[in-house]
DNA sequence: GCCTAGGTCCCGTCT
DNA sequence: AGACGGGGCCTAGGC
């Protein structure tokens, strides 16, 4: 427990329970492998019977437990606030405790293959973009070239009875404009916001509600045109080459 | 690799590119710890520089990437259509894409502390219980316990313009009633549901629409009485030893 | 394949 | 703390 990582393979359920109680002081990420079960219980409650298990404990207090299919964890803990580790009849057993919600993740492992960690782990930068800010902004900044027409926004993601509109303008006739971006094909929920932000402005004038997305469905289609809104079909490639005119010619081109 | 399980500590790129290229064939929980960075491009868009990962790949095809922090991971493929393994420039690079949508996770690690992996993995039975399924029909079964009052259901999840409504059913006075289940606080999203499925029913008479829920935020309430609809608290340890009396008295206890 | 809604959603951000 | 909406959300169930 030196170096900067370790394994240690087929240890006894004693073994790894002597480990696991000087790894899990957030210092280290740590991997479980074994036989186990699992019992969960807080907002939900689960069980899992005995089948090959992955348990990963990071700094910071995240636990998951991956069973061998599917994407997301069988059981997980986004934080904890206290750990028990022990050992009772031949069973390596781990409680992880979370305080808001309370929340319990119980684990019993009868046969471990192995435990693997990394100490003090060195954490790299992480950007993503072509995110949905990334468009309401290309969308305020230059809604002439994405909307056809000029629209001077004067307010973004402002709080109304229905919850927050993306953004607030006057089209060229002095009409307020309210317009709801998604990054993704629009659906029927993308509607109902918009409906409810275009109600609740505090106005007898006429409002425009205009859903600014790269696609929508037929359905949710139906439904704005039944509620007097608008659609303007918006292309991603066009909107982020206006936001960052030098950049991401390879992620476009993925496109 | 002949045994159930196994682990390579502190592999050379090479090892653990030729290493990798026999486990990835979907036989195996195979868990990477090293020093790497990543891309990706699809539906987003987001690099990370060089840092303590942590990749897990699953039969299924499944890969995950941690980060040392966060319960999340940095980056993810749910399922893989096609595998790369190349090493190049004293770098080890994996690439996973996948057909629809149309993406691609590249991975690139300059050191490997180790390689483990857990052959042919037995899955575990899981059960899950307390779900909005179950709320709801404990509430279509039991409406004078959890509602009040008598009210005969005769449709679920029906398809509507505005989205699908869990209940349908008549009061004792002769009225339609729609109510909207939610296992968890009702916000104002579920006002809005609701809202829309109330409106779209094709009669002249009066429509109760009906919010059940443990609990109600402030928000949510101001827009539902101010579009006339009604809010039922719901017990949620009632409602589900309403529905099954003889069991969970463990779970029950924890709420 | 698309669409809808749930989820122990998680997560940031703001009140 | 609660609350609201985004997310590469994922996943199940319909069509």
């Amino acid at each position: 427990m030196d170096g900067r990582f370790g394994v240690v393979s087929s240890p006894t359920i004693e073994e790894a329970a002597g480990l696991l109680e000087k790894l899990l002081d957030g210092s280290s990420m740590v991997v479980v492998a074994g036989v186990c079960s699992s019992e969960y219980e807080g907002r939900g409650a689960s069980v899992s019977t005995e089948g090959d298990k992955l348990l990963i404990v990071k700094p910071g207090g995240a636990v998951i437990l991956h069973g061998p299919r599917g994407f997301r964890p069988l059981n997980w803990q986004p934080s904890t606030s206290h750990t028990e580790v022990a050992t009772a009849e031949g069973l390596l057993t781990l409680k992880f405790y979370r305080r808001t919600p309370r929340e319990v993740l119980k684990i019993a492992c009868s046969s471990v293959w192995y435990v693997a960690w990394v100490r003090f782990p060195e954490e790299g930068a992480f950007w993503m973009y072509m995110t949905e800010d990334d468009l309401r902004r290309a969308v305020a900044l230059h809604p002439r070239e994405l909307l056809g027409e000029d629209i001077r926004f004067f307010a973004e993601e402002k709080r109304t009875p229905s919850g927050k509109a993306d953004l607030y303008g006057v089209d060229g006739r002095g009409n307020i404009v309210i317009v709801e971006v998604k990054r993704v094909r629009a659906d029927e929920s993308a509607v109902r916001q918009l409906e409810g932000y275009v109600r609740d402005y505090p106005t007898q004038a006429k409002v425009r509600g205009i859903l600014v997305a790269p696609d929508i469905s037929d359905a949710a289609r139906r439904l704005l045109e039944s509620r007097g809104l608008e659609f303007r079909r918006v292309d991603l490639k066009k909107a982020y080459s206006l936001l960052k005119p030098g950049r991401g010619r390879s992620v476009l081109d993925f496109l």
